[in-house]
Formats: C-alpha cells, sequence, structure tokens
RNA sequence: GGAGGGAUGCCCGAGUGGUUAAAGGGGACGGACUGUAAAUCCGUUGGCUUAGCCUACGUUGGUUCGAAUCCAACUCCCUCCA
C-alpha cells in the first residue's frame, strides 16, 4: 500500500475507509500543508439518515478529528433531478417542502457527529440549490455541457447499467453526472473545497467532477471513495426486520439502535469498531485477538460507542442497562419499548392479540395468531398457548405487564 | 404510425376456466442448536369479530353457475418494422 504521511490519509487507510483515490500521493502532501476542506454529498429523500449512510458520516467525522474541514452537501438540488446510480426506477419526485423539511431532520443528525462553525476546521453545511435552481440552461450547456462527451456517459456504470438491463433513463436523470461534476467545481470556489468523498458507486460521478474542475478552473481536486459495507454474511448494512436503522431517536429508539449493533455479526466486530467508534486502532487490535465468548462481550462495547455517538452517553448506559436486566437478569428493562394503557381498558379485559399489536411486537392480529401458534409469545415471561387470552388487572407486575416475542423483543405495557 | 410480447403477493417467478390466498425460490419473522453471533435443520409468511367472512394476480367493464386464467377498452413497459 502507497506509504503517507498525512494523519488523514493515515487514519483512512488503516481504520478501512479507503476504497479508491485519485492521486494517494498529491492528496497526501496537500494534506500535510494545512486543512483541507472535504466535502461529501448526501441525497434529501428522507427526514433522517440511516446506518447505510453511517459510513461517510464517520468520515467526515475522522477528516475533523485529524484538523480538516468538513462540508457536509445537502442535494436539495440534485434530490429534484435524481441519482440513476445502482436503480432501476426513475425516483418520484420530491416537492421543495418535502425537501426542506427533510434536510432540516438531516441537519440535526449531522450536529451529533460534527462540530458545526465558522473555525478553520469547523463543520458546514451547504445546499447546491442553492446554485443549482440559479443556473441559466443555456448558459450552463454552453459553459459546462461541452465538457462532457456524450460517448463517455454512456459508459458510466450508473447510466450502463440500466441501458444494458434494458430500463429506462430519463434525461433528467442523465444530467444528474454532470450536476454532481458541477457541485465539485462550484464548492472548489465558493470553499475551496478541493476533495470530494463519497461511497463506491459514486466514483464515476466524483472523477467527473475531478475533470471538471481541471478542465475549467484550472484547479487540483481529488477524489476518494469508501467500500461499500455489508456484513461478513452479505447482507446490506442498515437493514433490519423493521425496515433502516435510523440515525434518529423519533424514527429508532436508542435501546433499538444499541440492539443492532449488539447483535453484530462476529467476523464484522473488529471492522465496526475502527470505522464506527473513535477508538485508538492500537485497543481495536487488542479486541480483535478476542475469541469465542469474549466477541460477545465486545459486541457490547462496541453497541456502547457506536449508540455513545449518536445518541449521547446517557442514552447508551440506558440502553446498556435495560439489556442487561432484560436478557441477564430476566428482568424487566426501563428502556424497553413501552405502550400506555388506561385503566379502563385494562378494567374491561384485552386481548392477547391487540395487545401484542398495539406494542408494535406484530403487525396485525393475525400475525400475533401465528406467532402464538409458533410458539414465540409470553407476557411476563410465561408462554402463551391461547390466543384467547385475556390481559387484565391481575395480569399487572410491578405496574406493567412484560409482552415477549422471541428472545430479543420485548415491550412494556404500562397503565396510562 | 404498424406488428408482436409483457404487467402476479415484500422481491424474483410459476400458473391458460373451478379443489388457487395462488407452486418454487429469495428475503423476513419464529423455533431448535449457541454466545442476544454465524452456519445448519424445522415452522410461518394478505386482513378480520378465524370451523366463517372480506380483500387480492396493471385499470375499467363484459362473458360465465364460476375468471389470475376468456373477451373489450384503457394505462405503462419491452421487442421488431416505419
Amino acid at each position: 500500500m502507497t506509504d503517507v504521511k498525512s494523519d488523514f490519509l493515515k487514519a483512512v487507510r488503516d481504520r478501512g475507509f479507503l476504497h479508491q483515490c485519485t492521486d494517494m500521493e498529491a492528496l497526501d502532501a496537500r494534506a500535510l500543508e494545512g486543512p483541507i476542506p472535504a466535502y461529501i454529498g448526501f441525497d434529501a429523500t428522507a427526514d433522517s439518515l440511516h446506518a447505510g449512510s453511517l459510513v461517510p458520516i464517520m468520515l467526515l467525522r475522522l477528516l475533523q478529528r485529524t484538523g480538516h474541514k468538513p462540508v457536509v452537501l445537502m442535494g436539495g438540488g440534485t434530490t429534484k433531478v435524481g441519482d440513476p446510480s445502482g436503480k432501476d426506477e426513475a425516483r418520484k419526485l420530491l416537492t421543495n417542502e418535502d425537501i426542506a423539511r427533510n434536510m432540516a431532520g438531516i441537519k440535526k443528525v449531522f450536529e451529533k457527529f460534527l462540530t458545526f462553525g465558522d473555525g478553520p476546521t469547523d463543520a458546514i453545511m451547504v445546499n447546491n440549490d442553492d446554485w443549482l435552481s440559479q443556473l441559466q440552461y443555456i448558459d450552463f450547456l454552453r459553459d459546462y455541457g461541452r465538457h462532457f462527451s456524450v460517448n463517455r456517459m454512456l459508459k458510466f456504470d450508473s447510466v450502463a447499467l440500466r441501458l444494458e438491463r434494458e430500463q429506462p433513463l430519463s434525461f433528467l436523470e442523465f444530467n444528474y453526472m454532470i450536476l454532481q461534476a458541477y457541485d465539485f467545481v462550484e464548492l472548489s470556489r465558493r470553499h475551496n473545497v478541493c476533495l470530494q468523498m463519497g461511497g463506491s458507486d459514486q466514483w464515476g460521478n466524483i472523477v467527473n467532477g475531478v475533470e471538471l474542475g481541471r478542465r475549467t478552473e484550472d484547479v487540483s481536486l481529488f477524489g476518494l471513495t469508501v467500500p461499500l459495507l455489508t456484513t461478513a454474511s452479505g447482507a446490506k448494512m442498515g437493514k433490519t426486520a423493521s425496515g433502516a436503522v435510523w440515525l434518529n431517536e423519533e424514527r429508532l429508539s436508542a435501546y433499538d439502535y444499541w440492539q443492532y449493533w449488539r447483535n453484530a455479526e462476529d467476523a464484522d466486530v473488529a471492522k465496526f469498531f475502527r470505522l464506527f467508534t473513535d477508538l485508538p486502532l492500537e485497543e481495536i487490535a487488542e479486541i480483535e485477538k478476542l475469541e469465542g465468548a469474549a466477541i460477545n462481550e465486545a459486541k457490547i462495547r462496541l453497541a456502547n460507542e457506536v449508540t455513545a455517538l449518536c445518541h449521547g452517553w446517557d442514552a447508551a448506559n440506558a440502553a446498556a442497562e435495560t439489556a442487561r436486566k432484560t436478557f441477564e437478569l430476566g428482568a424487566v428493562g426501563d428502556d424497553l419499548p413501552t405502550v400506555e394503557i388506561t385503566a379502563a381498558e385494562l378494567d374491561a379485559g384485552i386481548g392477547v392479540l391487540e395487545a401484542l399489536t398495539r406494542s408494535g411486537l406484530t403487525q396485525s392480529n393475525g400475525d400475533a395468531r401465528r406467532q402464538i401458534k409458533g410458539g414465540a409469545i409470553r407476557v411476563n415471561d410465561e408462554k402463551v398457548e391461547d390466543d384467547k387470552l385475556t390481559l387484565g388487572t391481575a395480569s399487572l407486575v410491578d405496574g406493567v405487564i412484560k409482552l415477549s416475542m422471541g428472545k430479543k423483543k420485548h415491550a412494556l405495557l404500562k397503565l396510562a
């Protein structure tokens, strides 16, 4: 591997963030000179980010920790166009209001991972809609369109894949790569940004930006991509049964977030420590030597560290304590998902099926019925055999009723 | 503009008049085994007030005792010709 001297690139390489880089040596030299403003673009297609975006987020964090300036580019403008990379179908178009709302939600996530401000290494957030929506079509075509060869554009993966698979690609989407390239140039002008980072699927887009900068502004821009992450068994990162692993509390509780990391596969533990925590590499190397049951213990540390970054240490400790009570002591943890129920309802008696569905453990009464038949359901740790069981005041233990599905999923019914 | 092919459940994909809530696979969930892991094996996988009822095979109508299956129109996609 190339010999690098800057703290930033050393860390990027050693912690497993590096996939491809346009020019390691020159970038390394540039990093030694002083703070580099570098950016990663994020879609504004949802009001939060999920664990799939955690690698780029942590990369920006690493950048800041090694003395450089993170620039978070919100794709407010490009979201209106839609990135065709890796998708078979065009995205449905979002309204300006949708996009604005989504951006506000995403900003909250970033504030946990980065320090924003006006200093030389403080993070800033910018929205490409600020300049993209100003563009005059004809002027833009004359100034920038001439630098793009259609012959070449057709060969980029994002485009070629669609064409090969005989999926439609609209002209709107075809423009995406030009706009993203232009973003890079514009950021270089406005904020001296000289490095764009992103997932490996963004390589083509990033290279386009580097090239456009050289042609139109005669500036040296760099690109660096991170590997697309899957778990050791090949599943996509950040997906669970109940959907994406969101980074905001409203969409996914800190406890569930903690559980996601607690349940990491053995083979992923060291990798996750390197990518998703701030732990020094020497310490991680020790963890990597662990085997068997000790790895299982390390996962608790992993869950704590990762959750603390996103939700704070209080939330992480609370989640850990709840997990300890629930799994090790078989008791009731405070942090378990809780659903309130009125005294009147409880006096009248509530069916298990309804209780399960209200608690979110099951999706429907039919689902609840099936799970009971499959022997998965317990109330107050006692297996339920009869789907007609009714829960009443007598079912309360210390003021709550504990519902469980399988070994890992628990919820509490609490008197309102 | 002309000719042909296609649209099925979370996804892929069988199914050409009744026994089809729809084969098979993937995914997911649950069980067993473990370490809240992986691998493996087993079960489940539309909704409901569940021996019953309702909704569902692109959309809308029609034929029929009965339609995912046949007919018509429409929408979208693909292929070939112009």
